[in-house]
DNA sequence: ACCATTTGTAGAATTAATTCTACACATTTT
DNA sequence: AAAATGTGTAGAATTAATTCTACAAATGGT
């Protein structure tokens, strides 16, 4: 319930740049409830925000941020997509994926892109102000023991499996994937295969289940 | 880009009383950020939130409430299964659907329920805006010509189709139904064609939400 | 640093599924 | 009762999807 206006690296160990934010999320409410957030607790002013990955791109460009906040899936595809290109030209750009599936999902894939930040937008008032705050002072992400929970199936899947998935689950069929991400269609059925295996689903109606059950909307 | 924070029934054509909302969604930042909105643009000052099923029903005992606005789907259940259990009780509360499904797919369905409103969470900012300043002012929302057809699309759906549906829902193939019924298999995707076209359907992900949405457990 | 796996991608061959058309029979409308 | 529409079924042609194989590049293990 207490928010703190206040902020200016009064804790921080090493002198900060101010921070450039931009936020990519394709609902309205979301932006304007984070930069609102942003802004009135924890006090940082310099926020933009665009709700696709073409706007993204083309903002990155505009002005040199220093923290992006990133949704999964946007309207005109998947901020996993461009993200090798993002770090490509921006390699010390801190990312942070705030996003409906739980961590342990994509957290795993997100690390080889470098990204260690990962927020739940499930997760309470007080733990999201925290961790966007230790975000934004470039705190190290605590890593925890992450050795239990062998048995969410969806885990294990590879980066473009994820990608695929999302499409798979959207009801999309093998050709409609295909055109979108510029791939041949044995490709897509070949990622579709390896989802099915690693998931062991055994029809779409299985997947989904699965997919509902393990929390993995999208 | 302007906000009014006037508002104080200026324009209202019959005086309103005075709105208490209760938003009703998991996430929240959205919580956050609606409340916000409605706050510091509209002017309302009314406002409590809860995040599941369960504290939605607890709530709504505690104090009179005038409008509700709820997302489908809470950690604790479809907030659709709790709506009739809700109107019993207070017949006359105004209920906003929020969600990320698209209109069409709900739409038709909740109007079953009494509820007139529904507002996307991918709409823009402005139109958003728009319509919860309708909603929290009893606005009648504009009715698309529907004349008045029997809405649950299965119950058109003859004999044989629900039959295929049964399998379809179930994750089976079109080779499999076809062997299990001894039909040819363009007999079953004939049939498939009919359902989808009935139920207005654009791939098995939207005809199994529909088929949850209508009961069609099957 | 080396070897084993995993990941991302397809070609070729094959199989599954759809489309378009059609037709007898039932049901409903006028 | 005649006409229009809906239902259940396929054949032929076509398209979508899978399978099986393969291979380079990336990753992981020891």
């Amino acid at each position: 319930m207490e928010t703190s206006l206040q902020h200016k690296n009064e804790t921080s160990a090493a002198p900060i740049v101010k921070p450039r934010i931009l936020i990519a999320d394709d609902h309205s409410m979301i932006r304007k409830g984070l930069k609102l957030d942003i802004q009135l607790t924890l006090g940082y002013a310099d926020i933009e925000e665009v709700a696709t990955c073409n706007e993204l791109m083309k903002e990155l460009v505009k002005k040199k941020y220093t923290h992006l906040i990133l949704d999964i899936i946007l309207s005109d595809g998947n901020t996993l997509e461009v993200i090798p290109n993002i770090r490509k030209v921006y390699p010390d750009l801190h990312i942070l994926i705030f996003s409906m599936q739980p961590a342990e999902i994509y957290g795993e894939a997100l690390k080889q892109y470098g990204i260690n930040y990962y927020l739940s937008k499930s997760v309470g008032e007080e733990e999201m102000i925290h961790s966007l705050q230790k975000f934004l002072q470039n705190e190290t992400p605590v890593r925890r023991n992450n050795v239990q929970q062998q048995d969410n199936p969806f885990k294990t899947l590879a980066p473009r499996e994820l990608e695929i998935l999302h499409y798979v689950l959207k009801g999309s069929g093998t050709k409609e994937i295909a055109e979108t991400l510029n791939l041949k269609m044995n490709t897509v059925s070949t990622m579709k295969n390896r989802i099915y295996e690693k998931t062991n689903a055994g029809n779409i109606k299985e997947l989904m289940e699965l997919a509902t059950l393990y929390n993995v909307n999208y």
